[in-house]
DNA sequence: CTATGGCACGGATT
DNA sequence: AATCCGTGCCATAG
């Protein structure tokens, strides 16, 4: 008896962990698709409309902003860390809003993103399902202006055939940064070369060389190249040359990049950031805010009314309706909990890597996950969950994953990426290991040689400061 | 002989 | 326990 209830107990908070720890490590998007589907099939759920601040638990006044939680205690008080209810982050509003009707020009580019120039650009040729796809394809590209996910999967989510994907997909490529939605440097070159091919002169068996000697282009392995093509080596470098100046591997990189400024879709998916962060009024001088979503307006609570009818409950419902109610509470406690944590997390992480937010990639300071929890005092897996499947919108407007504020080769890379920028001539890897050991980072070559190939920097011989277009 | 990529090992991190 | 990351060693091309 005794130790049946003592089961039952273990079992209870056992559930309870399980949660705890499911819901921390769930995004935003994961977390709205939970409370509607709890909502959906539970009863004793229910989503009122009084607003209440998540984080203290506060009525809200009219403007949605605590007067206890979104204001600065104190005058020198550098972030503001809250939870904040939003249910206004739509996701297919993202392309669909963007009034396709537009002329592309050249000024604009520079102020919108890379997805929505492109789709001004196509608007006009795509019917609507295929603008939904368009969008999709977009928003979902990685840095480098190339598509992550595969035709297949996506035709399937869309109820298409692949072949109507990859007529997007054409479109995509033959739009502005020449080649952007491809799925690799090497496709990106060759819609280069296709477009170009009769406008300027193109090198014999370019086209050839790239489609079917990539790999071994990319490695200069040029005998095997003049083997197969049957080229002269002489020949093989006009056509190297005539790529390194004329064409790029990375379209979204080259239209973006050049300006000094990363494009802003997030590269596994195209979820909204779980997290903002922004300068107090838009003033850098100002303290940071950050803003934790819960993607939902309301209060979250047990029905009241259910509550108290489930006391007298028939017979046959009454395990039913106690279950229920229990399921409701637990839910709304893990979410408190989560709340909880994610603030005190990010308000040590605005703390500890403040001038990598406010200043960039190279002001990161190497943390570690179990550092933070140690400051936390809690279980490092606490701060792995917390972590996990969670982006950020920084100041600059970019999206990065929360992970990246715990990337400890970052900072180097980017100085590896400004070094090749404002380098003369071509610097070895070797070099770059000398100058590196002079700032007093001490790394072996061959890891610059990795940094390298992670910011897609070609290897010294290929790059002949020619990256323009 | 120099520059760079591949493979794989060991230690740290999650 | 699984994964990630830096690095050493070796092969290959130039």
């Amino acid at each position: 008896m005794y130790q049946r209830q003592k089961q039952e107990l273990r079992q209870q908070t056992s559930a309870h962990l399980a949660q705890t720890m499911t819901i921390l490590s769930m995004s935003a998007d994961e977390i709205r698709e939970k409370i509607a589907s709890e909502l959906s099939v539970n009863p004793a759920l229910e989503l009122t409309d009084e607003r209440i601040c998540p984080t203290c638990h506060r009525l809200l006044p009219d403007n949605g902003i605590c007067p206890n939680c979104c204001t600065l205690k104190s005058e020198d008080e550098e972030s503001i860390v809250f939870v904040s209810p939003r249910d206004d982050f739509a996701v297919e509003n993202y392309a669909v809003h963007s009034e396709l009707s537009h002329e592309p020009d050249m000024d604009s580019a520079q102020h919108e993103d890379l997805p929505t120039y492109v789709l001004r650009q196509i608007g006009p040729d795509l019917e609507d399902d295929e603008k939904m796809i368009a969008a999709y394809l977009l928003t979902s590209l990685d840095e480098d202006g190339f598509i992550t996910s595969s035709v297949l999967e996506i035709a399937q989510y869309y109820h298409v055939l692949p072949s109507k994907i990859e007529e997007v997909i054409q479109l995509i490529q033959h739009a502005d940064p020449l080649g952007v939605g491809s799925r690799n440097p090497q496709e990106a070159l060759m819609v280069q070369i296709q477009h170009l091919s009769g406008l300027i002169d193109i090198p014999d068996k370019t086209l050839d060389v790239i489609r079917d000697s990539y790999d071994l282009l990319i490695h200069g392995k040029y005998r095997e190249i003049s083997k197969i093509h049957d080229l002269t080596t002489k020949q093989i470098n006009t056509i190297e040359k005539f790529i390194g100046e004329n064409l790029n591997p990375y379209p979204g990189r080259a239209y973006w990049g050049e300006k000094g400024i990363d494009n802003n879709v997030d590269n596994n998916t195209y979820h909204f950031p779980d997290i903002l962060i922004y300068y107090l009024n838009d003033n850098p001088k100002n303290p940071l805010v950050v803003e934790i979503i819960m993607p939902i307006s309301g209060n979250l609570k047990v029905n009241e009314f259910f509550k108290r009818e489930s006391k007298n409950a028939p017979e046959d419902k009454v395990e039913e309706w106690k279950n229920d109610i229990d399921r409701a509470s637990l839910l709304i406690k893990c979410l408190h909990q989560r709340n909880n944590t994610m603030v005190r997390l990010m308000e040590v992480l605005v703390d500890l890597q403040g001038n990598f937010i406010r200043y960039g990639d190279s002001n990161i300071v190497p943390i570690t996950r179990a550092q933070i929890s140690k400051l936390l005092d809690v279980h490092e897996s606490t701060i792995s969950r917390a972590v996990a499947n969670k982006t950020v919108m920084l100041p600059n407007k970019k999206v990065v994953p929360l992970s990246a504020f715990f990337d400890r080769s970052l900072n180097v890379r980017t100085i590896i990426k400004d070094l090749v920028k404002e380098e003369k001539k071509p610097l070895t890897d070797a070099k770059i290991v000398e100058v590196l050991t002079g700032m007093g980072i001490d790394i072996a070559r061959r890891t610059v040689a990795k940094y390298r190939a992670m910011e897609g920097i070609l290897p010294a011989h290929m790059r002949n400061s020619a990256n323009l277009r």
